[in-house]
DNA sequence: AAATAAACGCAACATTATAACGTTGCATAA
DNA sequence: TTATGCAACGTTATAATGTTGCGTTTATTT
């Protein structure tokens, strides 16, 4: 299997997945994310939807602070920070969501429908991030799990550098 | 070459690198610590010893305001965050400690000589680390970056689970 | 419609991290 | 011996991130 990935921070891109024809664009996500909201019996609420288009637009990992100003401007909406936070608990539960954990801040996942645990390019001049996916971590996690008893329920794989776009531009 | 590894939480540890005859005691580590300092023209002064200690024999991810109190119990000496966090910075720059960046917390790292990005694996239960090289991921990490143009810098590998310990305990 | 559960609003608070500025101690040079 | 430079450390305040508790509203079920 071939690794599939998508860029956020520039606009929607293609994923090189061959079993993926979608564009990722913000509202098709928002739509993906309804129907299964819908087929799991989970409600995607104003506030819910809202907040995950957002995290499309932003375009890179979004604190969640920026998240509560962003929607007091686009909404007039005051909203505190709990709420933020349930509301970014709800989506990353049901995978629609990642933490950025060396960020504090937080990405919109490409295919909640399969996937959770996905490895992360994050570009220290820029912002941006790249989500990929790769089933050959999980095994190599495992491997290294049974050496010492240890059995795996979350991971976390991130990396900081210089994406293409910064490196091309001499900016790193 | 075999994955290398060592349990934080349960008294020092013979790690599994057929290239290492340490014990990884405390104090043993420290010395190391001290030896590598002065080969680098680094001062590794009484702080960066005791905060270096403290982690050692602390057994698990550390907060940097756990030290803070832990100082001030073990020297009586006040010491305030910005000097734990220089203390920290400096002791992560000459590898001798990472970050878990899924805990905001500090661990010692074994092998200061030679790696600095391992993987992590943390018991959600006990709270205990495993610390693991495996050269492996350096490779499926780089091959994924060429894929995007990516260029790697650093990277974060955490896995949360069950450690071996908690797991036979039923207590996970 | 009434009962129940889920989501949201809000105030206060807790935790983690850094900014800004001052002090100490030691080495070197005037 | 006095200045000067520098790295480490101290101090105060504050920024940034995340949580608890509780009451109110909204949705779902009966």
């Amino acid at each position: 299997m071939v690794p599939v990935s998508i860029q956020h921070g520039v606009k929607p891109t293609p994923c090189n997945d061959p079993d993926c024809s979608g564009r990722h664009e913000p509202a098709e996500r928002v739509a993906l994310a309804m129907s299964l909201c819908d087929a799991r019996g989970a409600q995607l609420t104003k506030l819910r939807r809202q907040i995950l288009e957002l995290l499309w637009e932003s375009g890179r990992p979004t604190g969640a602070y920026e998240l509560v100003e962003a929607l007091k401007v686009r909404d007039s909406r005051p909203v505190g920070p709990p709420t933020v936070y349930r509301t970014l608990e709800f989506l990353m539960s049901q995978g629609f969501v990642s933490k950025i954990e060396s960020r504090n801040a937080y990405v919109p996942c490409i295919h909640p429908e399969r996937s959770h645990d996905c490895l992360f390019f994050i570009c220290s001049n820029c912002g941006a991030s790249v989500e990929m996916e790769d089933p050959r971590f999980e095994r190599l996690i495992s491997e290294n799990a049974a050496l010492v008893g240890f059995r795996p329920a979350r991971r976390v794989v991130e990396v900081e550098g210089a994406c293409a776009r910064c490196v091309a531009a001499g900016e790193a």
